[in-house]
DNA sequence: CAGGATCCCAACTGATACTG
DNA sequence: CAGTATCAGTTGGGATCCTG
């Protein structure tokens, strides 16, 4: 009803609460995905939050020119960054944080602040978990 | 070298910035699955951060048996899910936070109260970005 | 009841080649 | 330089059937 959880509505049935699809789990999968994070990183820390595709693309290991326009078309679709074109030869295109993409950065901040401090656990959790599940057979 | 941000170490080279594939995608690529969210807000909402299998399925619109077994083991093997068997008749099982399940749960819970308070203007540059790509051509 | 095993399709990603 | 277009491989997820 008006109950709210993690950002989701969701209706008490008599079976207990039942929450269906919607708007957190977008934002997630999208930053989830394999590249987003580590563009919407390099432009947190770039100056004025505003870089160049060259220089997005030269700083982020192993991504494809490919890959590297679709994540900042969806960043730009999604309002949370803002491309710069300078018709210039050869061509300059820049990427800038916009207000609610910088608006995102303590959020995004205290999350991976939280997997940073964990992580070494899961890492042994996920090991012991596959040992137990090898030898048990 | 020492730099970090987001969680993630970054090596500054004479062409700026570089990162490397890391730790917190991995986590946020779990969190942005299908499915996990959703598995997290329930225990999250739940007496005892509890509940049983079936509870789950139930409560969760869509999932399919297959999924929500895959999306439990996940999370039980990364140490934020534990599970409880019981040898009845017919069987039951019960799904359970742990501590650091639930150590999780602030940091999560300030992310998605972001995505809530922006989630309407996101839609609406959306629906900008589209109509402005369709006229265009 | 809980969940393993299979099959199949859709979506995501990478590699490569081409262009204003 | 900053893209777009195309093709192929891989992965994620749904549907279905079977079992302790």
């Amino acid at each position: 009803m008006d109950n709210v959880v993690h950002g989701r509505p969701y209706e008490v049935t008599k079976d207990g609460p039942r929450f269906r699809p919607c708007a957190p789990h977008g934002v997630l999968s999208r930053l989830g995905d394999k590249w987003t994070i580590l563009v919407m990183s390099h432009l947190a820390i770039a100056s004025g939050h505003r870089l160049r595709f060259s220089e997005l693309k030269h700083g982020i290991d192993g991504i494809t020119q490919r890959m590297l326009t679709l994540t900042l078309r969806n960043l730009e679709r999604d309002g949370l960054v803002s491309r710069h074109y300078f018709p210039e030869v050869p061509p300059r295109v820049e990427y800038e944080l916009t207000g609610m993409g910088a608006s995102m950065l303590p959020a995004l901040e205290g999350f991976t602040s939280w997997i940073r401090d964990n992580w070494p656990r899961m890492e042994e959790c996920r090991n012991l978990f596959d040992l137990a599940k090898a030898e048990h057979g």
